[in-house]
RNA sequence: ACUUGAACCCGAACCAUCGCCACUGACUUUUGUUGGUGGAGGAAAGUCCGGACAGCAUAGAGCAACCUACCGGUGAAGAGCCGGCUUCCUGUAAAAAGGAAAGAGAAAGUGCCACAGAAAAUUACCGUCCCGAUUCGUCGGGAUAAGGGUGAAAACGCGAGGUAAGAGCUCACGGCUUGUUUAGGUAACUAAGCAGGAGGGUAAACCUUAGGUGCUGUAAUGCCACGUAUAGGAGCGUUCGAGGGUUGCUCGCCCGAUGCUUCAGGGUAGGCAGCAGGAUCCCGAUAGUAAUACCGGGACCAGAUAAAUGAUGGUAUUGGAACAGAAUCCGGCUUACGAGGUUUAAAAUGUU
């Protein structure tokens, strides 16, 4: 798993309408705040791990804004995505995620640490699943 | 010199590492690896105008609604731009100069005009004058609109005549306005003459006049793929016509039959085109006061669909800056904004 360290690319990416309109009404969800984040397990056969990210229209008005926290929170998921795709339970499956920024101002730190949080919690869900 | 205003320019450099989107070369040909090129704005914003493009409609009439409103030019077009005219403001001894204007009509009608003031359009508080009464302090009736006071604005200004006092009541001059003649100008208009006329403002109040306006927007629209069920129940209807279209309404007109509405249930929501070469951008010449036109040369310059430009460290100083992120595309307008650069102004009281 180390041939891909850092990247993000379209593969990665949770694009399709279908699935995330099915994420967000089958989906489980927790908050670490300011992140509220959606997750499903899904066994499909092309295992792949794909997260999006969002931000509020209603805190966030401008759309330099919203951009400014879907980069941030893209570049934090790219930093800290190998915890979820290292550990060998999760490894296999196929995992829908989606990461909403809920916060109502703009974000003063990198959000690694919230990152990281969120990503060891869906892995403690997976095991007791 | 600083500060402030206006106009124009610019809108954050370079290096390393990690990463994103599009196109593309090579290698591998399920997939991937590696290289190259390009990758947000002056407002991309507000969605306020105008188009291109697309679909539908094209049988009209009336009403309603909306838009435009000095002249000429320019442009695909406009509520755009350029030049001029007029009016107003600043300024000046007068000019020059600068700025502003939703700039047809208030002389068709209706309405409204805060506060103050007697009164905001047929008004009279003080005052002036006349008549009567009088306890000589004033009181009552009438005339008037010169003067005072209020106000953003008070019945055109000023002089003379006139009168009890006064008043465009009359007259001269001036201002305004309608028609007309002459001269200049493409024209708006300007100057002069003649004849007539009116008397506050407001049309960003209704309104009147003149001219004009099909509707809907790229989630338009076209094509391909996938998929279910020409299944079932109920209602209406087939020339005595359900329903639909025609601009918002009315009339009228047109289309119209395995058709329309509805209940329950089921399926799809993927791709391509539209969509990035255009009223395009840059440089130069010519014409024009200018907007702009035309000619020559050169350039190809984002294109996604949960939606691409970021992060970390460093280099010279400020620890990183403003407003702000394309979504069919153009032309404008409006609004937001900064460290800086250039020019210009400070005459409506800038500082040293």
């Amino acid at each position: 798993m180390t041939q891909h360290l850092y990247t993000y690319g379209k593969k990665e990416k949770l694009k399709s309408r279908k699935k995330i309109d099915q994420l967000f009404q089958e989906g489980k969800t927790f908050s670490v705040f300011p992140l509220k984040v959606w997750y499903l397990f899904s066994a499909e056969e092309n295992s792949t791990v794909q997260a999006g990210v969002g931000a509020s229209k209603r805190f966030f008005k401008k759309a330099v804004d919203r951009n400014r926290i879907k980069r941030i929170l893209r570049e934090a998921y790219r930093h800290q995505k190998n915890i979820l795709l290292d550990d060998s339970n999760c490894k296999t499956k196929a995992i829908n995620i989606f990461f909403l920024y809920t916060g109502k101002e703009l974000p003063s730190s990198n959000l690694y640490a919230e990152m990281q949080k969120a990503l060891q919690k869906i892995i403690a869900a997976n095991e007791t699943a």
